[in-house]
DNA sequence: TTTTGTTGTAACATTTATTGTTTCATCTAT
DNA sequence: ATAGATGAAACAATAAATGTTACAACAAAA
């Protein structure tokens, strides 16, 4: 199974945000239709962020903007802001394993920290790029 | 999103077929049991273990084993035996980023080869964690 | 103060993947 | 042959993601 693409929708919204920020009002419609989702896919979006402190978006006159630099904002952060998993639960374990079973038992006590282990490996390296590593690529990209 | 059962499941048949392997044999039903799905679910991945090369499965008489020793599969093997992603595909990117937008038509040139990085991270770390970790670590549970 | 453009949110539809179930053909050791 | 399995098809049920419509709430500007 796949992680959501909220997550890849929320770095570009995010990329848009700072690339544009001078010349165009960042509403939910011209985020939109770069990303070519619904409006509203995009508003929940900002709501996920907005809740994570990572933008502020204003309500009458529109428009959102990043609350931070960019350095200082990882794709962990996103991750987290958009993905609604509960902590250390990357890998969805089967519910009811047979307790009667030496195995089923004890299935729970021999794979958990080992899946921990991956899942804390994955957001490490989450933690180690930031957006503005991602948009010094970009800059490079439209230079071209 | 999550990882589905599927991981956890063929993990825990492996860990029975391994315990069991000397006082039953190994069927769907049993399995089932102990892991508490359809043995049709378990019949499923015991294919998927197959054609991985990982186990063994007979027709007639009926029963499983693992085809290697315990420190030759990985849990990145067993992962990618059920877990039917196409390769470097972790990720779910949204589908359709405008092309005529300077971030939609860039936004994967920014961002694929992170999303790779956070990817081998994590099969990096599946890959250095064996059954045969899994099962040392069941022993000592069995033998409380 | 009304208008305008926007966000926030609810409600619901659609799609997709997982998970569960029934059924039966097929296989092979006995 | 029979019995106990697996393999596989067909389908139902569930859950999550994604898409859509509609409208209330808001704040700036006319």
């Amino acid at each position: 199974m796949q992680i959501s693409s909220r997550f890849t929708i929320a770095m570009h919204m995010l990329a848009c945000m700072d690339v544009f920020k001078d010349e165009y009002k960042i509403t939910s419609d011209f985020l939109a239709s770069s990303i070519n989702v619904n409006p509203v896919i995009i508003r929940k979006i900002l709501s996920q962020l907005k809740d994570a402190g990572l933008i502020e978006v204003k309500r009458g006159p529109g428009g959102a903007v990043i609350a931070r630099p960019l350095d200082k904002i990882t794709f962990l952060d996103v991750y987290q802001a958009v993905e609604c998993i509960e902590e250390n639960t990357l890998f969805h374990f089967h519910e009811n394993p047979n307790p009667n079973c030496p195995v089923g038992k004890n299935i729970h006590c021999v794979l958990d920290d080992k899946l921990l282990r991956v899942q804390a490996a994955m957001e490490q390296e989450l933690k180690s790029i930031t957006l503005a590593d991602m948009n010094s690529d970009l800059g490079k990209c439209l230079k071209k």
